[in-house]
DNA sequence: GCATGCCGTCACCAAACCGTCACCTTGCTG
DNA sequence: CAGCAAGGTGACGGTTTGGTGACGGCATGC
């Protein structure tokens, strides 16, 4: 049903992600470098792009720069695909403004279902848009949130939790969704560790300044909000 | 709670998953090849696979290559497991579909985690969708009831009770039926239990600035309705 | 090698939540 | 209006869930 563009020099990957999206039911058109993908998206837009964090010549990371600066593109909705265990690229990655990553070696049916998630999360788009609530601003560079001139050096993975709370703010995240979306898939932690991140989060930006953002959902999970309630 | 079949022919390794399994609240099947595999999968599905991926005969990709090409098993998620570390032969695994892999010698604790991830991610979120009706907004992606703007905080079964009546409104339930489908048709507690949980109910109600939401029917049980009378 | 920083896990504590009961109020029936 | 049945309500332990401090492991840098 939907188009969707694989940028992907591994041949063997390729086809494998093409069977995948045929299999379930979407329109795979390929390419294998930055510049074909760009000569493609030219005559029409797809709704989705895969993108390898590795390519020829020009990076996956600076191709998805390339479409976020671009109006036409930007609303183009991108899932990296990266090698695992990376950290830096994983924090960097987030400035490129990725919806979502999937890390190597995936199984179809991962792939797939993070597909199905971020075109079902298109719909309501609204907003979701840069890192900008309450004042509090991430800096992908140096791992430090400021707040109001106060600025906090977060370790990787609180960082990535947090960047993951600001951009998907007011809901409520289960720790199973929380492990799945910030310390990724193949990951095995137990579920309580996302409670002591939480709590070293707290604590930084409490050092900020900011208090009560992340709130408890009993039962439920976590939620970063503007408003205390 | 979830049946799993074992497919590993080394009887000491298959005895030593049997127990994780139990432990863990999992139902074992057990199958030495892949022939008596196929035969009992025929006469029910299992929620999941556990795969060696060398056995005699058959060897486990082959297995896997076969349950995912018929339409019937290919639902069917698959966890392998492979003796060598070596990234090819896991990047194989994950081709021939997969969902994930685990080295042995595995722990336990990672078996489990790891089958209790792909458990989750097979069922997604509900995505279920704010539910309206006579200015109170039920939003079980931030688990809140706002109401004229007050948002009010509810115990997890107090919101479950709320979801329901707000779902079937200007019906009369039973306490019966009220168990039945908001505390589950398994469990085993008091009918006057639901007088209490509709009495905390209504208190926050009430404290949201509505009141009388939730009528009495005496000797049926109770309803969730528009107008007062 | 040693120091440092980050991370995942655990043990223990506090708070929230839940089911039940006892007792009171309400409403129906004769 | 008496009597009874059904529902309302406040309180109380027990259980579950989340908060928190501490610890060991691992990687990195000196």
């Amino acid at each position: 049903m939907a188009r969707i563009l694989i940028v992907e020099d591994e041949p063997s990957i390729q086809e494998l992600i093409g069977v995948t999206l045929t299999r379930t039911g979407h329109d795979p058109l390929r390419a294998n470098d930055a510049e074909s993908a760009l000569k493609l998206m030219q005559a029409e837009l797809p709704d989705l792009v895969l993108l390898d964090w590795m390519l020829p010549g020009q990076s996956g990371v600076d191709l998805a720069r390339r479409l976020r600066a671009d109006d036409r593109t930007r609303s183009v909705p991108i899932i990296m695909l990266t090698a695992r265990g990376d950290e830096q690229s994983k924090v960097t990655g987030l400035e490129t403004g990725a919806d979502d990553y999937v890390t190597k070696p995936f199984s179809p049916r991962e792939l797939a279902a993070r597909i199905k998630a971020v075109l079902r999360r298109q719909k309501p788009q609204a907003t979701e848009d840069p890192v900008e609530i309450e004042g509090l601003r991430l800096d992908p560079a140096t791992h430090r949130v400021t707040a109001n001139g106060q600025a906090v050096v977060l370790g990787p993975t609180e960082f990535r939790l947090l960047h993951f709370f600001m951009t998907h703010a007011e809901r409520v995240h289960s720790r199973a969704q929380l492990l799945d979306s910030v310390w990724g898939d193949h990951v095995f932690v137990e579920e309580r560790t996302v409670d002591v991140h939480i709590r070293r989060l707290r604590g930084a930006l409490e050092a900020s300044g900011h208090d009560a953002l992340i709130q408890t959902v009993r039962g439920s999970g976590y939620r970063l909000s503007a408003q205390k309630e």
